[in-house]
Formats: structure tokens, C-alpha cells, sequence
DNA sequence: TCTGCATTCAACCAAACAGTTGAATGTTGG
DNA sequence: CCAACATTCAACTGTTTGGTTGAATGCAGA
């Protein structure tokens, strides 16, 4: 069974697991952008920028706002917190890795 | 150009991006398993459970030992700490989108 | 109203993905 | 050695992805 939960999950880290869209995201970040301003430095078609922007929205990591002819694309980084908190979890790990290597190397400065 | 971080991170997410391997994850993360005893309660083949393997292995996100017939699968947790720091940069956002959250609340209050 | 700009849609394509089946490759206990 | 087990490989399938092109839609200014 998948829940609703892991679905939007599965969305959001399938949302991030281009450069692209990350690159996107990190740049609307700064301010909102209309598609157009999103395209400008790709070397890529606007159907394909559209097609990217599509995907983040599924994954509710970013919002759209109309203005006239324009759209301006800006960030919603709740469905991040979701991937964040996925991630939290994991944090006692590394962590933890890093203490014994830590202490590892506290053992070999003692003769 | 896609850089080697971009494309280790790209991997780390694109593996993140499926549930069976994240509850995957989550199960070695208690102790380290076999690839039969990770099949064991999916109802996919061995042969899709040893895919999915791969696709964390490729993304360093699990370790694989050796003993005898058998292959133990261990949490590699380094590769999601690149995957949260990505994330980290954005704390601030969902944090301060809280916070206004919260003054829009408090002006409420003042009348 | 016509023109031009911003954006999306539709149809198509090649590559990647998630899964299957069945054969192949270790490895080990008797 | 060989039978049984653990795991992977190869070949195939249907679906998704990331991209293209060209036409369609929607809005705004002259």
C-alpha cells in the first residue's frame, strides 16, 4: 500500500532529483520569477522549463501567481519540511559515525 | 554542465524517490540484513528487490558485506547528510514563513 | 481589433525505470 | 561432489521522464 504521505514524499525527492528544478528552486529562493526569467540562463525550450515547473507544483514545492500576461513562480517550502523531517531520522547515524571515528582517533593520540 | 556533487545528489534523491527502498532503508538502519530477509516482506521478486539494492548502492546510500553465501546490507548514512544540506538551506524559509505565520496571528490578537 | 508576447498543449521520441521470468553463478553442508 | 540455497544476470515489457517541435491560448497595448 502506499498512503497519501508517501506518495507526496516519493514526489517531493522525484522533484529533487534533478539539477534543473534544484537549480530553479534555489533561484526563485531569492525572489519570484516569471517563467520566462526561470528559462533565461537554460539552454532549454520554455515547454521544457513548463514541463519542470509542472513537476515542482505536483510536488507543492512551489506556487504560482498570475500577473496579467505573466505568471510569477515563487517557493513553497512546506513539502521540503516533509523531506527534511524523512531525513532527521537519519541524522543519529551520521552522527554517530562520526563520534566513533571521532573516539578512534582520540584512542590512537593515547600510546 | 552537470557537476559530480550535482550528480551524486541527483542519484541520493532519485533513490530517495521510491518508498519500497526508503522502508528499506529503514529497516537496516536498525542492524544490517540479508538481501532475502529484505525481500522478505515485499511482495516483489528477488531479482526487483536485488534492483533496488543496486539503485542505493549506486547512490552510496547502503554498504554490502560479505559472509559467506549470504550478503549483509548496511545504512551508509553519508550520502543523505549531502542530501540534507541541500535541505538546510531552506530551513530558513520554512522557518520564517512560521514566524509570520505566527506575528499575522498575534496582530490578530491586538485589537 | 489586431499584433505580439508569455505560456502551455499535443504529439512525438529516446532513454531510464520498475517490474517480470528463467537461466546462471557462487557458496556451503552433507 | 552435488544438492540446495542466496543472489544476480539477461532479456523482455509497459510506463515514466526529459526533451523536442509546432500549434494553440490568453492577455495587453497601440
Amino acid at each position: 500500500m502506499q498512503t497519501a504521505a508517501e506518495i507526496r514524499l516519493d514526489r517531493v525527492f522525484q522533484a529533487l532529483s534533478d539539477s534543473t528544478r534544484r537549480s530553479i528552486l534555489r533561484r526563485i529562493s531569492r525572489r519570484e520569477l516569471t517563467v520566462s526569467e526561470i528559462a533565461g540562463p537554460y539552454d532549454l525550450t520554455f515547454a521544457a522549463v513548463s514541463k519542470h515547473l509542472k513537476v515542482l507544483e505536483q510536488a507543492s514545492l512551489i506556487d504560482r501567481r498570475k500577473d496579467g500576461s505573466f505568471q510569477m513562480i515563487s517557493l513553497n517550502p512546506e513539502a521540503m519540511k516533509s523531506a527534511d523531517q524523512w531525513l532527521r531520522f537519519y541524522h543519529q547515524f551520521w552522527t554517530a559515525r562520526l563520534e566513533s571515528l571521532k573516539s578512534l582517533l582520540e584512542d590512537k593520540e593515547k600510546p
